[in-house]
DNA sequence: TATTTTAAGTGTATTTAATACATTTATTCT
DNA sequence: AGAATAAATGTATTAAATACACTTAAAATA
């Protein structure tokens, strides 16, 4: 090995799964695009697009949301990076996933519908390119897993959200019953939720106080020893 | 977007961060090279590579660690692909990271000297390249949590092992002190490892029982809803 | 061959966390 | 005034985590 000139480079590219949670039907959605060019244009991906020279792989990743969205300041992560010599028929793409989580109102309807974007429930996803089903479903076992140490889940509520929508969320990801008491008596107890004087008075008559998730207050109960854990029955 | 002529290429890269026990001196060790070419020639470094045009991410890791270490068939997962534009000054290279889980003794030992390579401590590492900090950082940090919730504390022990040693393993990466008895009852409980009907006699008068790890019961009982826990006082 | 030395091996009581489970309350609508 | 609806609440039971100290097997030595 004497320099770099004599390697092989590649097309780099990002993908995004992004997680949206539809508060009202309840139910895990991704948002999903139409491919505009060839191979396999006018099939279902997920958002993506290479890397250009003087952006980092985050930085890609957060253009290609912003630009689809609208949104920026999202909780995005990186996923797995995926490398086949032939995952992609076109050429050899080297492209790392990344999940972000968001509330799927806070997004620029007309924005995502100009990109010709559709938000799809997760247990009814269209027929996906390439690897794209693989890295939705490591996405996925991943976010399963993040909720229940981080407390993530926050990412895809509104600011404002009640205990019955954040159980009915965490019902959404884990798919199953929460029994609501012990959930309550959980998430109360770790002291990161601030109590509102306000109430939702939409799905019920006698209305359900709104709650906010404290990140101060958390991030000073992580700094102390505190492990958030919301695995529960 | 027409096409993907247009867009630019990136040199591709693995680096690798190869765990090894030293179960002697109970301690976890990294295995480093000196860079044998510019730029940073003659500084500690990750074992790295470029990726070839006919192998995937995960076929180059295996290579480069086969190459140091004469080993394959060995516990191996990808970590972070790391991409900010100056990361090497050399030139844009992405490199994705993987980490590897070996017993030192495993290793084919002139191979490793011969490749200019050493173990040292996690505890006390040169200083190294570029950001190959970071991600010794982060791959230590995903090994802590992984030993905690999947059996792969015994890719870094030999075959036959006691309990004893099983336990000092885990204080080496935990990084503190666990209690004997609490130990051995949780990890017995699971009926994961064996017992075998020979004992160790280099450390003690009395000697210690080997075991070993059985797989194919800890594969049987994780079908069946078994969580390997071992988040132990 | 009795005694010392060394590390391995073992059990229980206490505390804490997880689970299962049903009724009351606030409000609106008729 | 009564019915309807979803929100809110507490306790007893079970299971898991923790804290803690002595006995045992074998070799070495007196």
């Amino acid at each position: 090995m004497k320099n770099y000139s004599k390697y092989p480079k590649y097309l780099v590219a990002v993908d995004c799964i992004i997680f949206g949670y539809d508060i009202q039907k309840k139910i895990l959605k991704l948002l999903l695009v139409k491919r505009s060019f060839e191979p396999a244009k006018g099939s279902w991906s997920l958002a993506g697009g290479f890397v250009k020279e003087k952006e980092s792989l985050d930085e890609a990743a957060s253009r290609i949301l912003r630009k689809l969205t609208g949104i920026s300041n999202v909780y995005m992560t990186q996923s797995l990076t995926y490398g086949d010599t032939d995952r992609d028929p076109g050429a050899r793409v080297i492209s790392t996933a990344y999940y972000a989580l968001t509330g799927i109102s806070a997004i620029d309807y007309e924005l995502v519908k100009d990109n010709g974007a559709h938000w799809r429930s997760v247990d009814d996803l269209p027929k996906l390119i390439f690897d794209h089903p693989r890295m939705v479903k490591k996405a996925l076992a991943d976010l399963q897993n993040l909720v229940k140490v981080k407390p993530v889940g926050f990412e895809l509520l509104p600011e404002k959200f009640t205990l019955v929508q954040l159980q009915e969320l965490y019902e959404a990801i884990y798919q199953k019953r929460i029994d609501k008491r012990n959930f309550r008596k959980k998430i109360l107890s770790m002291g990161i939720l601030e109590k509102l004087e306000e109430k939702e008075k939409e799905t019920s008559k006698k209305g359900a106080w709104y709650y906010m998730f404290n990140e101060e207050r958390y991030l000073k109960l992580d700094r102390n020893g505190f492990s958030f854990n919301l695995d529960v029955s």
